[in-house]
DNA sequence: CTCTCTAGTGCAACCGGGTTGCAAATGTTC
DNA sequence: GAACATTTGCAACCCGGTTGCACTAGAGAG
């Protein structure tokens, strides 16, 4: 199977026109188990200018190519959306933000838990929820001791 | 009873040297109903300066007088921490970001849904829970109508 | 194939919020 | 009151996101 493809496959359903550089970005959002943040991907690629990587994720968003995850870390992060058949973001699940190396993992084994609908006060309506769980990873745990 | 005085007695019992200035900041956000970023505090106080303020936030994070909450605006934000004799922020409940006036509020009736202790992946170790719901708050939904 | 027009890109500058260095001001201690 | 430490305001800095603009690449018409 040809992940090139594929990659230009998720583009053109999203009605954008696939560039050379946005199926690069596309593709390294693919490979790539975690969400990742604009400054991961401009050093993923060192080709790419900031700008374009940038204007292609806004591109990807307004598309619902991709969606955006706000875990704590100052900057929103970025994943493929898994189902492009709805127009927002109903893959749900909960991340894990790691405070020593910085990176974002999904736990998609872990729903989450959604109180949106049945308990918001009065006048509140939701658009999204963010679930993120703050700590040290696995990776990181087992390097350092602390 | 004197709110002056109860202000200065959170800031003694963190250990914190009651400045005027401190007292100001620790006033402000026991008013206030919701977390207050570094600009929210600077704007209703126009007296104080912008530094200032963040480094009396910074004090009182270390000194658990205020903990902070990422709501995904890529700006933080401060509460008065409910219960001083814990170490680290047990009050843990839902936030709203309104997406409209960019406030955050408080849900304190909804309580977050912890998974962390059960289910994470093996080498994971929590240490804070965020539960952002984002969306439209009571107050901008009754005025717009979009 | 070439011309024309639009979309996409790179560069550089900008912007806004957080952060820091430093010197003046304030407070504390003896 | 002198000497010292803490706190504060100002200005500069930093960093990531954002935007303006000119250049380039690509799509469509003839």
């Amino acid at each position: 199977m040809d992940t090139n493809q594929q990659v230009i496959d998720i583009l053109m359903h999203g009605e954008v026109r696939p560039t050379a550089n946005r199926i690069v970005v596309a593709q390294l959002l693919a490979a790539s188990s975690r969400p990742l943040s604009l400054s991961e991907l401009e050093d993923l690629s060192d080709t790419l200018d900031k700008s374009t990587i940038f204007r292609t994720l806004s591109l990807f968003r307004d598309h619902h190519i991709v969606h955006v995850i706000d875990d704590g870390s100052a900057c929103p992060r970025y994943e493929l959306c898994v189902c492009p058949e709805h127009e927002d973001n109903d893959d749900r699940h909960v991340h894990f933000y790691c405070e020593h190396c910085h990176k974002s993992f999904c736990l998609h084994d872990i729903p989450v838990p959604d109180v949106s609908n049945l308990s918001l006060p009065k006048g509140y309506r939701a658009t999204s929820i963010n679930y993120v769980i703050k700590g040290i990873c696995a990776e990181c745990s087992s390097r350092h001791i602390e």
